[in-house]
DNA sequence: AATTTAATGTTAGCAGTGTAAACATGATAA
DNA sequence: TTATCATGTTTACACTGCTAACATTAAATT
């Protein structure tokens, strides 16, 4: 026998939200499928996100949680170059791996993070950890440490994007010239090419 | 008195949704609405668009048509590092002032470039001058070339997007510190910021 | 403990969506 | 002239986000 009232609704929400999201990607992802799948009328997710906005925001944030954990660089012990790159590709293999999540993250499906406190603060925590590695390596004015994240935020968030489109626009090259391949060899050099990137930045 | 047909309604289908698209964000764009907007019928443009994606790949292939005019560069002249920097500074304009336009581009909003051969053709144009464009700066072999347009089409594609986050996430930074001055900064900063990340790609 | 209140659930319904099927019109080719 | 085919319309279906009015039960107050 099932109680009128769920008990737990919210989260389940949450974590299937999460799940389908990832799966389908975002713009399949229905409250009332959602509703259906956890056992609960069509209405009942409008008590827990007031719109389909809210509902986003809750996986995005989920998100930024994840990511901020692959990336996080314990900033108490010494900071090295190693670990920035190290963490550049924790970063791009999240990117890759939850792709679907990513974009939720970082497209326009939520606008304005500010309404959102829960999902701003963990978005914030990626960069705070970023900021306080390069302040570590470095004795920069705000300004230049905030460029070097913005720079390595590009860097890893550039080749997320493009590494997913190449495949795509590659379709078309029939003789393995071009992307295609591209995709693959990069993935092989990315410490040497983070490392490239990185060089530049921080020995300065 | 108005004809029974339209006469050039799957251009001014194209011409209105790249209008709206810009405008709202593809999200908002409707079929029905456009076809309203066109003065036809509700299904009228189905007869030129198979499904909204079809309609979506054509607003793609505008804004890659106009991304590949804003960053062509002539390989018959001689080509500069310099060069490079200017259609990359292009590039992100491009991004940043057709943002919307941008996102239908390099999302997922359309899955697979390969079903509509003028968005992956369009798509391709942008790479190809661009390997054309390395090709000619060092004897490289292919993948080496194919590396380096991945790193600067990483580079700049990464900052159109972090640029345009950053902003949301740094709405909630009170005191000036941290992404919000940021933003301008490396606006401010973009051609040495290029070209850092370039020479080392460049001179080897 | 009784009662009020607030949180959480349901039902019914609106306006809008993508898209398919059947049909109408008119330009073009035979 | 006639047949064909591209292009348009009408109707309809299943789905969506969301609101309003109501039902139930947990929590707070008296």
């Amino acid at each position: 026998m099932k109680s009128y009232h769920h008990g737990n609704l919210k989260q389940e929400l949450i974590d299937c939200a999460c799940r389908l999201c990832e799966r389908d990607g975002y713009t399949k992802l229905s409250i009332r499928s959602l509703a259906k799948e956890s056992g609960v009328s069509q209405t009942a997710p409008y008590r827990h996100f007031k719109t389909k906005e809210a509902l986003y925001a809750a996986v995005a944030t989920d998100g930024f949680k994840k990511l901020s954990k692959a990336c996080h660089i314990d900033t108490n012990k010494k900071v090295l170059k190693k670990h920035l790159i190290e963490k550049g590709r924790n970063y791009i293999e999240f990117g890759l791996n939850y792709a679907n999540t990513y974009d939720l993250m970082f497209g326009t499906a939520v606008g304005n993070f500010a309404e959102y406190p829960e999902l701003l603060e963990s978005a914030n925590m990626t960069y705070e950890n970023m900021r306080l590695s390069f302040a570590q390596l470095a004795d920069d004015d705000d300004d230049t440490i905030a460029l070097k994240c913005i720079t390595l935020w590009s860097m890893v968030h550039g080749l997320v994007g493009i590494l997913r489109k190449v495949q795509v626009v590659g379709d078309d090259f029939e003789d393995g010239i071009g992307p295609i391949s591209t995709a693959s060899v990069i993935a092989d050099n990315l410490e040497d090419h983070l490392d490239r990137v990185l060089t530049g930045l921080i020995q300065s």
